[in-house]
RNA sequence: GGGCGUUUAGCUCAGCUGGUUCAGAGCAUCUGCCUUACAAGCAGAGGGUCGGCGGUUCGAAUCCGUCAACGCCCACCA
């Protein structure tokens, strides 16, 4: 059968996938086996596959596989994400491409909309996973907004409202002026602004002096509703029981007293603003001073911003900085840089912001949470998260739940008609419950559901329990049977969204952890460790990628890179790297298929050194293998298999084995290849599932339904670690004799002569003639005249040359092999003659180093007579 | 401002509880080969005083201190 020299990926990847679809192999239902649970973390409904999704996903799928093929019922659930300010903000975003306002719109009609979109863009992204050989249940596909994962949301609100832990507030939150809904301290991220510190003039009443007090934020003034000094500050003495005079509205403000500020920067005078600052509004509330709110939703000053109402506040700062300047109330001004709250999503200035909004009470959920990591029940790879997770859990603030949006999950809270609030599941649930409260008569109709909906994590984060409908149905077969689920993948930056409150979910819901471990991978950046991002345009299109390089090729590329706990630096070129290790097995299948076996045949001494030598190396590696996945090392699991496929497999075995062009291969050995390369190809198809499949199918017969996919692990047998050890130095000994012919300039095609002086053990002679294309193995006891000679050990190996012997050459190398273990042999003397070590140290190392004092010894004889023979 | 982490070959990284798997791997580089599986390949070779300084020890890439550079997380100093 005539193969192509290449392998071609495009002809295989979709019949393989197709193949294991239609006799579903991803399928799990609960069996007597061991479950093995990994649920995805769902990306955004409408989001498309970037390389931090291959990566997370190549990680989770070479997990399942392993785990499949050790026997246990695997299970990967996936699903995507509904995305509450996210997805929002795309569809306002796409109205108004339309000319449609939100706020033209009912909810019901923005909804609508909303679900056009999602169902016209969702899911994508899953079917691009599919391109990747992701082996998930697809029959088990959930979004969070779906019927099942609403019902859960819902009802955990419920619960947790009647528990005492979810309550309605006042508080100052993180307002995103132009998504119109507050956040949670998590989706703030503070960035390093250049901007100035304004020294302003405030005439203090009844005096022609003025305080002066810096900010950063002038347009504020108009809400301040107190100047703060330190009591002990002499610098401010001066103002105690005062009242000061804000400029420009010429409101007469107190001034107050209070330890919260600090002497020393700017003049010591504190601008306070309840309304628009954290630390002001403590201030407040301390001293029970008036809040005045002067912005709009949107950011725009409202009517208590006197004459810059409807500005922006970016523009109203520019123009109150000109009129204060006009005015004489600017002592200076300075540059000066500090950090500002963008919002995550819309990456606009937050406005700190007094709103009424919904908490969820964090402290006692927490705990068990926080113990369940400190103690490795839920155990972090890599470890040093552990510290970052206990920080925050030990410094933790109740969660604002509360989105003013609409894509979500509504709030199930129902306003009274002469106030109060009832929460129930259904708005029939709540008027039930409002008719047992209520002391007046009241109607179905007269219940008016709160506006807001729920943070999407908070439907994340119960996620592992909700994907097995856990919450709805506390006790059904499959929450029971995959429940705890085993591993997470996913990265650092979502582990106090994410991570963190989903461990908290599982014991509030399941009494037990969600998961055993939590495999944080790496950002993927570029080669020149930049994120990836639109922006900059150097992030690869992953589908592009894997039509190029095929998947297996890309898959292996990730992994190259990301050695565990590192941020891992992405580059094409290690795609190319696998598509390479592709044409490797690939071509080391055609080899194999290609060879004619025959019985009357038979067996090589070589073939019989190299299986048994390879049936060991391949034992050996499975072991590492095992401990390697065990610490989730998958990157330098998937090298130690590269190695043993390309070196030990490839270069070695195979070459041992080859039979002569044309020549026909026994039986024995045939079959023996074959069993090895079905272990190899079972080691790699976790990493590489397409490859391994189509070549797996070719290897022998398969009744329909077959798949590597499903078949085991190899299992390792007894190691000897001295057969491996002995067959280093035979394939040293063979690299020396290949040394000797590419400096003397010998043809592959000539056959050599071998010497041997001293100590060899020749069982493993018919391996090194026929790698080393040697004509015969001769233990002499003296090295010929005119042969060329090299050391493995302390024994000595010689090629006779005759006259193409380069004298001057070989003393010159012998001469410095000589110095370097004349120097060696004095520092290993040093240590002996030094009573202190000899006293000290382990016995067996002491032992250690009497030997290399003898070995070394040997050598400077054998070299000596060496030198001594060509000097003659 | 606090906390954590990193620094080993040109690049990306392994080196756990100090001493033969201690100076390693892959890629890149260099040399010679189109040898009938594979030139996207084969064979071979070179390359690091383990960030700097000090200490502990018979012995330090490994433990301690300190400095430097970089990275990440957290924090209300206007």
């Amino acid at each position: 059968m005539e193969i192509s020299s290449k392998y071609n990926p495009a002809e295989v990847e979709d019949k393989w996938y197709k193949y294991w679809m239609e006799n579903k192999l991803f399928h799990s239902e609960p069996d007597e086996r061991e479950p093995y649970t990994i649920v995805i973390p769902p990306p955004n409904v409408t989001g498309i596959l970037h390389m931090g999704h291959m990566l997370n996903n190549t990680i989770q799928d070479i997990l399942v596989r392993r785990a499949r093929m050790e026997g246990k019922n695997a299970c990967w659930v996936p699903g995507t994400d509904h995305a509450s300010i996210a997805t929002e903000a795309k569809v306002v975003a796409k109205l108004t491409s339309e000319g449609i306002k939100k706020s033209d719109l009912t909810r019901e009609e923005f909804l609508s909309h909303a679900w056009d979109w999602t169902h016209k863009h969702g899911g994508m992204i899953l079917e691009q996973l599919k391109k990747l050989g992701a082996s998930c249940d697809w029959d088990r596909t959930c979004f969070t907004m779906d019927e099942v994962r609403s019902e859960s949301v819902i009802k955990v609100f419920v619960d947790l409202y009647n528990k005492g832990l979810i309550y309605r507030g006042v508080r100052m939150v993180n307002w995103d002026p132009q998504a119109l809904t507050a956040l949670s301290d998590e989706e703030v991220v503070h960035k390093e602004v250049n901007g100035k510190l304004y020294y302003l003039r405030y005439r203090i009443e009844g005096e022609e002096a003025y305080a002066v007090v810096a900010t950063t934020r002038p347009e504020t003034i108009m809400g301040d509703t107190a100047m703060c000094i330190h009591p002990d500050n002499p610098k401010t003495a001066h103002l105690k029981g005062k009242k000061v005079i804000v400029p420009l509205i010429n409101r007469v403000i107190p001034v107050i007293e209070d330890e919260y500020v600090d002497m020393e920067f700017g003049t010591g005078c504190l601008k306070v603003t309840p309304a628009h600052d954290v630390n002001d509004y403590v201030l407040g509330e301390k001293y029970n001073l008036p809040s005045i709110d002067i912005f709009n939703d949107n950011g725009t000053l409202n009517e208590n911003g006197a004459m810059y109402a409807g500005m922006d506040r970016f523009d109203a700062r520019k123009k109150i900085e000109i009129d204060l300047g006009n005015a004489g109330l600017i002592e200076k001004t300075e540059p000066y840089t500090n950090k500002v709250g963008f919002s995550e999503r819309t990456n606009v200035v937050i406005e700190p912001k007094l709103s009424m909004q919904w908490f969820l009470k964090m402290e006692d959920i927490a705990k068990p949470a926080l113990d369940a990591v400190e103690n490795d029940t839920v155990k972090f790879h890599p470890a040093k998260y552990k510290n970052t997770y206990r920080h925050w859990m030990e410094n933790i603030k109740d969660w604002c739940i509360s989105r003013q949006l609409w894509w979500g999950h509504r709030i199930p809270a129902y306003y009274l008609p002469k106030g109060g609030v009832i929460v129930g599941e259904t708005k029939e649930k709540a008027y039930e419950k409002a008719l047992q409260t209520v002391d007046y008569p009241i109607s179905i109709d007269d219940l008016r559901q709160d506006e807001d909906c729920l943070d999407t994590w908070f439907s994340s984060w119960l996620w592992p329990i909700s994907v097995f409908d856990g919450i709805n149905n506390p006790d059904n077969p499959d929450i029971d049977y995959y429940y705890p689920t085993n591993d997470l993948v996913t990265g650092p930056d979502i582990i106090f969204f994410w991570v963190a409150r989903m461990i908290m979910a599982g014991y509030e819901y399941r009494q037990a952890p969600c998961f055993g471990n939590v495999y944080f991978t790496g950002i993927v950046r570029d080669i020149q460790g930049r994120k990836m991002s639109k922006q900059l345009g150097n992030s690869p299109d992953p589908i592009e990628l894997m039509e190029k390089h095929g998947a297996d090729g890309v898959r292996m590329g990730m992994l190259l890179a990301s050695s565990a706990g590192n941020d891992l630096l992405f580059d094409e070129s290690l795609c190319e790297q696998g598509r390479n290790f592709n044409n490797k097995i690939w071509n080391a299948f055609r080899l194999v298929k290609g060879w004619e076996v025959n019985n009357g045949t038979g067996q090589p001494e070589t073939a019989k050194i190299a299986i048994s030598w390879f049936g060991n190396v391949l034992s050996k590696t499975i072991i590492e293998l095992e401990d390697l996945f065990s610490k989730y090392r998958l990157s330098e699991a998937l090298m130690t298999v590269y190695k043993l496929f390309w070196d030990e497999f490839s270069s070695w075995y195979l070459e041992l084995i080859k039979p002569a062009y044309q020549q026909p291969v026994d039986p024995a050995t045939y079959e023996a290849t074959l069993s090895f390369f079905d272990s190899l190809l079972r080691l790699l198809h976790p990493f590489m599932p397409f490859i391994t499949e189509e070549l797996w199918q070719a290897l022998g017969e398969r009744k329909p339904g077959e798949s590597i996919m499903i078949a085991r692990q190899p299992k390792a047998t007894t190691v000897d670690e001295e057969l491996i050890a002995d067959f280093e130095i035979t394939k040293q000994i063979i690299a020396g004799i290949r040394t000797i012919r590419l400096q003397k300039n010998i043809p592959g095609k000539d056959e050599l002569e071998l010497q041997v002086i001293g100590n060899h053990d020749n069982r493993f002679d018919s391996a090194i003639a026929k790698m080393a294309n040697l004509s015969s193995i001769e233990n002499i006891t003296e090295k010929s005249e005119g042969a060329v000679g090299f050391l493995v050990g302390t024994t000595e190996f010689a090629i006779p040359m005759g006259d193409k012997i380069d004298v001057e050459a070989e003393l010159k190398k012998m001469k410095t092999e000589l110095e370097y273990c004349e120097g060696f042999l004095q520092s290993v003397m040093k240590k002996l003659s030094n009573e202190r070590f000899v006293q000290n140290a382990k016995p067996e190392i002491v032992e250690n180093e009497r030997k290399k004092q003898a070995d070394t010894k040997s050598k400077i004889a054998l070299l000596k007579e060496s030198i001594k023979a060509l000097e003659q």
